[in-house]
DNA sequence: CGCGAGCTTGACGTTGTTCAACTAGAGTGG
DNA sequence: CCACTCTAGTTGAACAACGTCAAGCTCGCG
């Protein structure tokens, strides 16, 4: 973890169009104040689930995991969030314990806006609040989908549906670094890590994806496309 | 399937503390005058998954599931709503097309408001803005703890789970009328009909639970809890 | 009385987990 | 440079969990 020294300018960030558009400049001053940019090296907490939100964090490069710790020995991984998305809208207007713990999946550069400024701009600024409800209802309908993956589809169908999303959602390519572990993929799709490797091994050997020194290619999106739909 | 020919007035309403308690006498007004009321009979569809989403629903009276319908022959129950909460959030500022289908589970009385009415409501009116997105985290977080009982715990988890819902969230008592079928349970909980059955005949012979006539009685709740939380 | 929907039960097959052993590669210290 | 350790990944065999099939049951209702 490293604070940033000298502070990107909002004003001057490449970013502002995505992160800050719908805010008046005398808004993008108040942001930049309070504003707290942080490096996180792969694999370091971001935010520790049970622990005090203060801020509201905008990923503006790398990729988090977030997950519930939970009393078993397996977490389960809500999203995997690639840059240019906000961590922690759910805390908005409600208690200010995190639910989930994030980590950073890749060194990431992470800009931390005061929580409490943010609710106050969503209050103030109608543009920025039907935004930001737009977002968390975005988010909602991917938690949908997924809890209908998880209950509904069985290993081949689950792994698919998680090697999809990375390639489409994630890193927009066939071709992409494995970043989740096979412990990751099995959190995230509700597994064993064994059943995890098994079902990839399956998937190789078919010739449907490749899976080499941490580099996934899929082969052919159809037939896994296929293998999605029929769990 | 039944429209209100006498509309109750918002401003004598009873329920106008729980629904409209952010909302200026104005507003109300606005509300009144595109309010629309419906009986529902238990099992009718109160709104279908796919159709075209026009009004933000409020149950008065009963209690709803809502669910997803999936390719395969089971569904997923979402949740059980009980009276008192708002149906349809999750099209706020989103595309206008229902994203599940939510059928009446006993005899239910709606009250249905103009969307874009609820849309602009939520723009101009700041305390009723910050209470909509603090019901939409709300439910967020109800849902990742759903995800965590589905993905981590087994049958016994599962089952225990539904019923401490039905007791405590809906029903706010230990004896409660059983309102969802074997098959809802079983859509509810992500088991299959006969799996529900089995592990509900297990906890009735355990003398946990009584289940007989249609009523639901939970003799021993700090076991429930037990086998809730060790899955 | 007979019908049908929902519920129940047992036997059986499938799916997925667990345990244990093994491998490959990365990092460490001598 | 080599031995050593450590972690992540892999594999097979045994096992548990869960779903499926088929049959019978119950109860409300016409």
């Amino acid at each position: 973890m490293n604070n940033i020294k000298s502070k990107i300018n909002c004003f001057e960030c490449p970013k502002k169009n995505t992160c800050l558009k719908y805010l008046t400049d005398t808004e993008i001053e108040d942001i930049q104040k309070s504003l707290v940019q942080i490096k996180f090296k792969k694999g370091e907490i971001i935010s520790k689930q049970s622990s005090f939100i203060t801020h509201i964090m905008y990923i503006r490069e790398g990729i988090a995991k977030v997950y519930k710790e939970t009393n078993s020995q397996n977490n389960l991984i809500l999203d995997i969030t690639p840059h240019d998305n906000l961590i922690g809208l759910t805390s908005l207007f409600n208690d200010n314990i995190a639910q989930f713990t994030v980590t950073a999946l890749q060194d990431t550069f992470i800009c931390a806006f005061d929580k409490k400024l943010i609710e106050s701009l969503v209050l103030d600024n109608k543009h920025f609040s039907k935004k930001i409800i737009n977002l968390l209802n975005s988010e909602s309908r991917l938690f949908f989908d997924k809890m209908v993956s998880l209950t509904q589809k069985q290993m081949n169908g689950r792994v698919a549906d998680a090697l999809i999303c990375l390639s489409e959602r994630i890193f927009n390519s066939l071709c992409f670094d494995m970043i989740l572990s096979r412990k990751d993929l099995a959190e995230y799709t509700g597994m064993s890590t064994m059943s995890v490797v098994r079902t990839i091994q399956k998937l190789k050997k078919e010739g449907i994806i490749n899976d080499e020194k941490g580099k996934t290619e899929i082969l052919k999106m159809d037939v896994l496309k296929q293998i999605s739909k029929n769990g």
